[in-house]
DNA sequence: GTAGGGCTTCCCCTAACTGGAAGGTCAAGC
DNA sequence: GCTTGACCTTCCAGTTAGGGGAAGCCCTAC
């Protein structure tokens, strides 16, 4: 499978692909004559693999321990678990962060007119 | 003021004040003879302003707007409140996608024992 | 006069790509 | 066999919002 191909079934950008070979997260299984990269179905699935966890959030450097442990037959489940609950842990300290942003924000925003004056409780506060 | 008594005043790294004044953000109200930059009061309030600003995780580019209507003594808070108005969408967006995310992760880092054995509902899932 | 700190510019680095240019390759159609 | 258009390659530059550090000038205190 060529690289649009691959990036179709993984649903990647081929930009995506291209750099995720480059960077040694998912190299293509080999390269034609012409020098085009070649997929098979391991690098494939590989492929996919890190699309869903790219989808969770999880940075590049966790996607390579992902992938790791997940060719890794003898990996135990707790190295997993550790490096979601580390992600999970993220999330939720983002989610905090924002709440205090959102609450702060919808205030200043109810308390703005939005009318032709100038006078504005949000440009108040910020100063 | 020099650069570091005006990045303390508005509670911002050094290398953070040369970079609103080389982008043209907040530029210093003079320079001395030797070159060092001068904030005045006006400067360092622009300064403090847009530190709030981005406090609030307004881009630079929206900070550029609200310190233009901020300056502005014939602007319409509807102009301000449009601005804030799409900064909390932005956030209550953030917030959605990451509700998302975190329900799905926190189900499976609790369906995974974590322990030595190999067997991952993450990483099934990802796969 | 010199030591230490602060200031300057300049350049490279970050994450994870994205866009684009220049050039080689492949398959279809004539 | 040739052309055309789509696809592939590498390489370079840009994105956000600065951070790190080097080389060199400046200012103040002792």
């Amino acid at each position: 499978m060529n690289i649009s191909g691959a990036a179709k079934a993984a649903g990647l950008p081929v930009k995506t692909v291209r750099y995720y070979a480059d960077i040694g997260l998912v190299q293509p299984a080999a390269r034609t004559a012409a020098g085009y990269r070649d997929y098979d179905e391991a690098a494939m699935r590989k492929l996919s693999f890190v699309g869903r966890a790219r989808g969770f959030g999880f940075s590049i450097a966790q996607c390579r321990e992902l992938l790791g442990l997940y060719q890794d037959e003898h990996r135990s489940s707790a190295e997993v678990k550790q490096i979601a609950s580390a992600r999970l842990e993220d999330i939720r300290a983002k989610q905090r962060e924002l709440q205090v942003l959102h609450d702060e924000l919808e205030h200043l925003v109810g308390a703005c007119c939005g009318d032709e004056r100038p006078d504005c409780p949000i440009l108040e506060y910020l100063s």
